[in-house]
RNA sequence: GGGGUUGUAGCUCAGUCGGUUAGAGUGCCAGCCUGUCACGCUGGAAGUCGCGGGUUCGAGCCCCGUCAGCCCCGCCA
């Protein structure tokens, strides 16, 4: 098909917003054909730019032959520019922004054509590995040029709160260094060094707080980060973090200038939250609701039912009463008619959802329409079903789910079963935004394959000032000044009051088995900075695609980047990662040079296993003879015929 | 690294107990159609049943392996 130019056309009006107010006036748009209806004589098209969409029309008695018969050879997703006069329409579609106006086209050019597209825009519920290989074509969907187009506003309101509160943007480096401890880095080889590689950032941690010793007291940055770890629904390799770090400030100032943004982007999708957030002791997060991220859109809690069970004939739960404390019985109650309707054959798949989580089994006890039934109700007597209700604070109709254990065990149990309770019986507030903290974390936990302990969030940390004595004495117990921003069960920010001084973080790195030299090879930097007058400081990143995709109300962060990878690391689009050519890996010295020095001739093949010394010089007086360049060697092989030694006997070489 | 799940027409899916030529809707192509807006009507083309191997007289269906998408565990300071 011949194309028309795009000439000196230019749009007039944005399809989108043309109203009745417009009828009598002409317009050139600009966009592409979402569908074409041609009833014959008369045709309608859909006109599609970023702000809206507008119906086309031109019928036989009005319009010039060759007009109607360009617009009869248009079809989806074609370009176009239009000219017409904007009208009232005969029939209006209420549905529609633009429904009560059409625009009788007067001249059309077609910019370009489109072949069939391998899925419908309209749709939902298209493969996703199908959209992400026609991402392109993928982000003309509604859905996702209204999560995009949220990201920008996201990202342009946080860059103004943090600009009225005179905060300094400031890029870092994407090529920098890799540091042990964290997450397993992306590395780039260097050319220009030969063996040494650049890492691409986990996070600006240090570089954020080298600026504090700059003297930037206020650092924001909206930046990519890197971690080469495997993926999950709101896990990419790499992620965007708004990144903020102060100084002179207590945890209480960093909350203090998130929590009035968070306010703000909430807002922007008409949901309300009011600040100050609640403010949850880890180790409450995880008695209560099982988890360090817990979503507060229920208040259904966790509870310890362990001493009911100290003189229990249900062995397993009075096992956990007799341990002090090692083991405990721990149990959720979901009150109402729904968790009390559960069947058992949702029960018993309830219960293989536990043993997946790592339970043994799933004990319940259930209040419904017949009374009482239990997985261990011989073992409950009258007064026991009385005391255990009470103590769950069971009135009505309802389910309760224990899980025994350790308090890791039945807290990841629980804490997912909360979830997805919650979730079934309409007891997750969906409306509402639930943001909380999440403080005092602990500083160090034991790491079972390194044989050491490892920092909970970072070795930057400061250790909670009331705590600093347990820190030689029992790391495990020394808490930290870290904070986690939790919205609706995902952790969207995170940030501590950092160490300041030389001293404390020499004596961190210490305890975490990084000694004097290793620190000062590492991070000798950062200790020189810290010796140079670095002033108290904190901070906090935000995970910017896990907070747009909540806002957006999606479930996924893929919906949330224009170019995502797949659960496989990879981009279904370009195909990256790929090989690259030889030429490219001998650059970077990941391949050996190409001029290499062979010595060629003959070579004798002797077995480790019986050589002797009389037949080898045989043979090699032998070869010796049949190569007239003299090029010898002898090789010996072990059995599987890998080489044991080889060693040249004589010959010239030559370069290739 | 492990577990689960999905893979059939361009797309979304059905396909019975293993049995004749693998179907539907939609999209696409052609014709008709003056008020459509998921236009309508008529007709047509369209398949490496993810890939490889095996069992069988016979495999979309059963078995083994493998690849890819998704979810989860480990991992993610």
């Amino acid at each position: 098909m011949k194309l028309d130019r795009l000439g000196d056309f230019q749009r007039t009006h944005r399809n989108g917003d043309l109203r009745l107010d417009h009828a009598g006036q002409t317009v050139r748009l600009l966009g592409w054909c979402r569908r074409v209806r041609n009833l014959g004589s008369l045709v309608f098209l859909d006109l599609r730019d970023r702000w809206g969409l507008v119906q086309l029309v031109a019928n036989e008695e009005t319009a010039d032959p060759e007009l109607l018969a360009k617009l009869k050879a248009v079809r989806s997703e074609f370009v176009l520019a239009a000219e017409g006069v904007v009208a009232e329409r005969e029939s209006k579609n209420p549905n529609m922004a633009t429904g009560d106006v059409e625009i009788r086209l007067t001249g059309l050019r077609i910019l370009n054509t489109a072949a069939p597209l391998p899925f419908p825009l309209e749709d939902e519920g298209v493969g996703e590995d199908l959209r992400l290989t026609h991402r392109f074509l993928d982000l003309r969907r509604d859905q996702l040029q209204r999560n995009l187009q949220l990201r920008s506003e996201t990202t342009n309101l946080i860059r103004n709160h943090f600009r009225e509160l005179d905060f300094v943007e400031i890029e870092t480096p994407i090529l920098t260094k890799s540091t042990p401890e964290g997450a397993r880095d992306y590395l780039v080889p260097s050319r220009v060094h030969p063996g040494e590689f650049f890492a691409l950032p986990q996070s600006p941690q240090l570089f954020k707080q080298l600026l504090q010793v700059s003297g930037f007291e206020r650092y924001i940055q909206i930046c990519r980060c890197f971690r080469d770890e495997d993926l999950r629904a709101d896990r990419q390799p790499e992620f965007t973090q708004v990144d903020l770090e102060m100084s002179f400030v207590r945890q209480e100032d960093i909350q203090g200038v998130v929590e009035p943004l968070m306010v703000k982007l909430a807002r922007t999708v008409g949901r309300e939250v009011s600040a100050p957030f609640p403010r949850l002791p880890f180790r409450d997060a995880m008695e209560w609701y099982g988890s360090d991220k817990p979503d507060l859109r229920c208040d259904i809690r966790i509870q310890d039912a362990t001493p009911l069970f100290a003189a229990s004939g249900f062995n397993l739960f009075r096992s956990a009463a007799d341990s002090q404390g090692q083991r405990r019985v721990r149990a959720l109650f979901f009150p109402g008619e729904m968790a009390a309707a559960l069947s058992r054959k949702q029960l018993d798949e309830l219960q293989e959802v536990a043993k997946q989580l790592g339970a043994g089994g799933l004990p319940y006890a259930k209040w419904g329409k017949d009374g009482l039934s239990s997985s261990f109700k011989k073992f409950l007597e009258p007064a026991d079903e009385v005391a255990l209700r009470q103590h769950l604070g069971a009135a009505g109709e309802g389910l309760a789910i224990f899980a025994v254990g350790t308090d890791a065990q039945t807290s990841r149990i629980l804490g997912d079963l909360r979830l997805r309770l919650a979730r079934q019986f309409g007891q997750l507030d969906e409306a509402r935004f639930a943001f909380l903290w999440v403080v005092d974390f602990p500083l160090l936990e034991w790491n079972e394959e390194h044989q050491r302990f490892v920092a909970c969030h970072h070795p930057f940390t400061s250790p909670h000032p009331d705590d600093l004595d347990l820190l030689e004495t029992d790391p495990g117990a020394c808490r930290a000044v870290a904070y986690d921003l939790v919205l609706n069960g995902f952790e969207v920010g995170g940030g501590s009051i950092r160490i300041h001084d030389a001293e404390t973080q020499s004596r961190l790195f210490q305890i975490i088995g990084i000694g004097a030299a290793e620190a000062r090879s590492k991070f000798g930097f950062l200790l020189d900075a810290l010796s140079y007058g670095a002033p108290p400081h904190g901070g906090l990143a935000l995970g910017l695609d896990r907070l747009v995709m909540l806002l957006a109300g999606v479930d996924n962060i893929r919906e949330v980047i224009a170019f995502p990878k797949t659960a496989q690391a990879r981009c279904l689009m370009t195909n990256a990662p790929g090989p690259v050519d030889e030429r490219q890996l001998r650059e970077l010295h990941l391949l050996p040079e190409t001029r290499q020095t062979y010595r060629v001739g003959a070579v004798f093949f002797e077995s480790a296993e019986g050589g002797n010394a009389e037949l080898r010089g045989q043979a090699l007086q032998q070869i010796s003879q049949l190569t007239p360049r003299q090029a010898q060697g002898l090789v010996t092989l072990d059995p599987h015929g890998q080489i044991l030694d080889a060693q040249s006997i004589s010959g010239p070489t030559f370069d290739f």
